[in-house]
DNA sequence: CCACGTTGTGTTTTT
DNA sequence: CACAACGTGG
């Protein structure tokens, strides 16, 4: 407890009654959790499973559990410690009786669920033009978040032709999940909350189990999240919540800002708390960030400060293209292992959008400097994993024929349109789900009239689930694998990314088997099929990233949240990516985008670069880009301008790429750089020719601007 | 029924 | 450019 300063021991100490903790970045929020947590147990004799402790990531919960074992000799396994989703499912899992699906739910992740939608989409036969299906799912989603079902939509919304088609599609949505027995991430929470509303003794029952509640970067919790937590504890009023308002940055996922603002409105004699001592930043990089936040309206008054002094500057780098940022930053990093002999290890690039990952990527393998992606295509979300994820779901989870559909001719088995549609046709007259209409084929006697592909394919259904029940699950894996040869068809293949793909698989019985032996010993039983299941869809690729390899990590600013490193690149600082285009019309936005900017400064302990380019690929054309508009509030004697000119760069500028269709001079009838002119577009330049004749499609610069690509047909020559 | 080629379409952030 | 959806020939 000496290593605490005093507000963090008020923290620890003060465990009756509502207490929020302001806790500015890097003020040591988590010690203060993890401490708490101890107390309470160690020192008060509260039963472990009377708390409630709530993460943002279940990288975070992990880390909890490690600590309260390996500092406090702390038991954890009946410790409720996780995310809000990971917490709902195993609340719904137990309740499954006041629930209108079983406990073998599936949990859709959101490609699963997007093609749910498609799926109703197509059968109400909805135009996706005029609907177009992300903003239809972004909608619903939010109607989730805000506790607002199918059946109460026009309750909370106005009536009118576009909000009558979500109306219909939600409705239809739903129908869909529940005949396949499965829930997407939104209605975790959702299920979760009106479990509560809708029955008191439940409410109840977790006001009595959970003595104490916790809750971790409250700033980003939405509705649902807020309600949750208040029905449990707003009877015995012990609730600590901690977070950010400054760091508040998800709230396009239906987070509210106003649930830490209002926290003192919603629970009685709320006692607050500021943590505002930074132990992790130098003084330099952390004024550097107050500068920016500072220019926030909605936020707590607050003065976050540090007194680590460092001769050390924050840099900002003005460069040519992405390229030359990806080499910039790459040299940086060997100069410092070269000069100062610091390892990759607590060295992090930081960017607005996933896609601005690549460049790095390629330079870095040039260059041999040992990198790893954390986050973007989720290892579970790769097509290889996600088809033996099917097989293993159907097992246990019959109903859920989207699963079951996606395998069923893959591998191609000869079960095709017609043959599946007769199956779907089998499963309706007798009222059975497709799983059973299939598995039950060898025993009927009509049977002849499938062919015997199909019978086999119903054979081997039969025999996995025995299976599934029976053996373990990394057995499992291998026999559906080995039955289906899809193992062997990858390992056989001369594709290199079907090569990739076996390595996928061998990887994923990897963690089968790592899941299988961590489990048991945090349970001390054996896992079934179903507890693997929840645990990879709601596994994040954050929670088992090695931050211990010695390699520098790329990740989103979003994924960077609760993390620190010694070294840290900002990068792509243009307007339009941050603040992204998106974001530019709204100013609750462009605030947001603002924080996420202060959350990546705020991340670094010693060294922060800040880049920017001149131009930008995007799509196909390098454009020119403009600084960010947040550079220049930037107080500028705290860092460091440095100028592209005093950096020796080799890579070539702009190179023009070959284009395909290459024609020759003498079948041309537009060149590169005539004068045309076009009836509406009025008078450009033509910049590209592709095809030959009248039809050619000309790349044409108009004067007023615009970029247009127009047939040969309909310009004219001046 | 399937493999392959062509056309069209669209990019924020994630549990 | 990168990927998904569609269409065609085997």
């Amino acid at each position: 407890m000496e290593e605490l300063n005093p507000e963090q021991l008020k923290v620890v100490t003060t465990t009756e009654g509502a207490l929020l903790v302001l806790a500015g970045a890097g003020s040591g929020k988590t010690k203060s959790i993890i401490f708490r947590t101890a107390y309470l147990i160690n020192h008060l004799k509260v039963r472990p499973w009377n708390l409630l402790v709530v993460t943002f990531t279940n990288k975070a919960a992990k880390e909890l559990k490690n600590r309260l074992e390996n500092t406090f000799n702390i038991y954890t396994h009946n410790l409720w410690i996780g995310t809000f989703h990971s917490i709902c499912t195993r609340i719904l899992r137990r309740e499954k009786d006041f629930l209108p699906f079983n406990a073998n739910f599936s949990i859709y992740d959101a490609a699963d669920q997007k093609n749910v939608f498609k799926k109703v989409f197509k059968a109400l036969d909805i135009d996706t033009k005029r609907f177009p299906i992300n903003q239809v799912i972004n909608n619903i989603s939010k109607q989730k978040n805000s506790l607002i079902r199918a059946e109460d939509f026009f309750l909370f919304n106005e009536q009118n032709y576009y909000t009558e088609i979500v109306e219909k599609v939600y409705r239809q949505y739903q129908k869909t999940l529940l005949e396949n027995n499965s829930l997407d991430f939104d209605d975790l929470l959702l299920f979760t909350a009106f479990l509560f509303d809708e029955n008191e003794s439940l409410i109840e029952k977790y006001a009595n189990l959970f003595k104490y509640v916790m809750v971790d970067e409250y700033q980003d919790t939405n509705y649902a999240q807020f309600k949750i937590i208040n029905y449990i504890a707003k009877r015995h009023g012990n609730i600590c919540v901690v977070g950010d308002d400054d760091q508040a940055i998800y709230s396009w996922r239906g987070a509210n800002i106003k649930n830490i603002l209002n926290f003192e409105k919603d629970y009685k004699n709320v006692v607050k708390i500021k943590l505002e001592q930074n132990y992790r930043s130098t003084e330099n990089i952390l004024n550097l960030a107050n500068s920016l936040i500072q220019n926030n309206s909605q936020r707590f008054e607050k003065n976050l400060w540090s007194n680590i002094k460092s001769n050390l500057m924050p840099d900002l780098m003005v460069v040519e293209n992405e390229h030359d940022e990806a080499k910039f930053v790459a040299d940086e990093l060997l100069k410092l292992k070269l000069e100062e002999n610091i390892n990759f290890v607590n060295s992090v690039i930081l960017y607005r959008t996933n896609a601005q990952s690549r460049v790095f990527e390629k330079i870095f393998v040039n260059k041999n400097i040992k990198y790893q992606i954390v986050g973007g295509v989720n290892f579970y979300q790769r097509k290889e994993i996600k088809d033996i994820i099917a097989y293993l779901r159907i097992l246990v989870n019959p109903q859920d024929n989207e699963s079951l559909l996606r395998i069923i001719n893959f591998p191609t088995r000869g079960i095709g349109k017609k043959t599946e549609q007769r199956l779907l046709d089998r499963a309706v007259a007798l009222e059975i789900n497709l799983f059973t209409a299939i598995s039950s084929l060898p025993k009927e006697k009509d049977s002849k009239q499938f062919s015997p592909k199909i019978i086999k394919f119903a054979e081997q259904l039969s025999s996995w689930q025995i299976i599934s029940k029976e053996n373990t699950i990394i057995y499992l894996i291998e026999q559906i694998l080995a039955d289906t040869g899809i193992l062997k068809k990858y390992e056989n293949s001369d594709d290199i990314q079907d090569i990739s793909r076996s390595e996928n698989l061998y990887e994923f019985m990897t963690a089968a088997s790592e899941f299988t032996e961590q489990f048991e010993e945090d349970f001390q039983r054996k896992p079934e099929l179903s507890d693997f299941l929840q645990s990879i869809t709601l596994h994040t690729d954050l929670d088992s990233y090695n931050e211990n390899a010695d390699s520098v990590k790329l990740m989103t600013m979003h994924n960077a949240k609760g993390l620190e490193f010694e070294n840290v690149f900002v990068v792509g600082l243009e307007d339009g990516l941050l603040p992204h285009s998106r974001s530019l019309e709204n100013d609750n936005a462009m605030e947001e985008e603002r924080r996420l900017l202060y959350v990546a400064i705020t991340r670094a302990k010693k060294r922060l670069v800040l880049t920017y380019t001149r131009f930008r690929r995007i799509y196909d054309f390098a454009e020119p880009t403009f600084p960010s508009r947040f550079l220049s509030e930037l107080d500028e004697k705290y860092i460091n301008k440095i100028s592209a000119h005093f950096y020796d760069f080799q890579a070539p500028r702009h190179k023009q790429r070959a284009k395909k269709n290459v024609v020759l001079e003498s079948k041309k009838c537009f060149r590169i750089g005539q004068t045309v002119n076009h009836i509406k577009f009025g008078k450009g330049k033509i910049l590209s020719v592709e095809g030959d004749g009248k039809e050619a499609k000309l790349t044409i610069s108009f004067s007023t601007g615009m970029l247009k690509k127009i047939m040969g047909n309909f310009i004219e020559l001046i």
